[in-house]
DNA sequence: CCGGTTGTTCAGCG
DNA sequence: GCGCTGAACAACCG
């Protein structure tokens, strides 16, 4: 679930209560549900990780966390963190963080550090990057303040895919693969997108989870790496280390 | 059945 | 008052 990709996937599952009334909205954390009642969604909106629901004062924050998990006109088996009921039908999401936020996300988030928003700007990335004294390129693509979006996944997939071993210093990196480093992310995000909707991901993935590399067949390594701590797999054969 | 996990926040420490 | 680290959270899947 809780990738860029599956968020953007979310929003065009919900575009069909934009302008509608909420005619009810409850659920079981702590947030403020009788402020949206009777109110007009305005608009939904993504952030890295982040879904907003968007009504003319204030917006609602969604994150999904590692477990989190929504549903369109149907009900888990759980109670949700937070429900909303429209005249044409209701979306529910559960084990996620949620809070109110007064304004617009425009206040609040960047949209230019978003590897799929049209904002998304990589010049700034890199610029960023190469601002921070010691980083890991494992640990570079984990940054949300960086690459917003990009969770785990993505980030072993893109390592793969410019052929840089997890642990190469971002500051000893060729000029050419920072380019393609930062490309990549925001290029493979859009491939997660088309594979996760037409539900062909994980026969696609390269290198995540995987015994063994593709190209030439070693088993592929596994560890958790980087002050991030995540689980990070590569080949030592195809992917050097700067 | 138990271990692993597409993630973030915050308390507690030096 | 900082920056860093590790624990806590949570529920479904294999």
């Amino acid at each position: 679930m809780p990738e860029g990709p599956s968020i953007h996937i979310l929003k065009e599952d919900v575009e069909k209560f934009t302008g509608k009334k909420v005619l009810e909205a409850y659920g079981n954390g702590k947030l403020d549900y009788d402020r949206m009642q009777g109110l007009k969604v305005q608009r939904f909106e993504v952030w890295g990780k982040q879904f907003f629901i968007c009504f003319p004062k204030f917006y609602i924050r969604v994150h999904f966390l590692l477990f989190g998990k929504y549903s369109i006109d149907e009900k888990r088996g759980v109670p949700a963190r937070l429900s909303l009921r429209f005249s044409n039908g209701e979306v529910n999401f559960y084990t996620s963080g949620i809070k109110l936020a007064e304004g617009k996300p425009e206040d609040d988030y960047n949209f230019s550090s978003d590897v799929m928003s049209d904002q998304w700007d990589p010049k700034q990335a890199k610029a960023k990057l190469t601002a921070i004294k010691k980083l890991y390129a494992c640990d570079a693509l984990m940054n949300q303040n960086v690459f917003s979006g990009v969770g785990n996944i993505i980030k072993n997939e893109v390592l793969f895919r410019i052929k840089v071993h997890p642990v190469s210093e971002i500051k000893s990196l060729p000029l050419k693969k920072l380019n393609e480093l930062v490309k990549e992310a925001r290029n493979y995000s859009f491939d997660f997108y088309k594979w996760k909707k037409k539900n062909v991901l994980k026969k696609n993935l390269l290198i995540y989870k995987k015994k063994e590399c593709p190209r030439c067949k070693i088993p592929a390594k596994f560890r958790i790496l980087g002050s991030s701590k995540r689980n990070t797999f590569w080949c030592d054969n195809c992917q050097v280390k700067y």
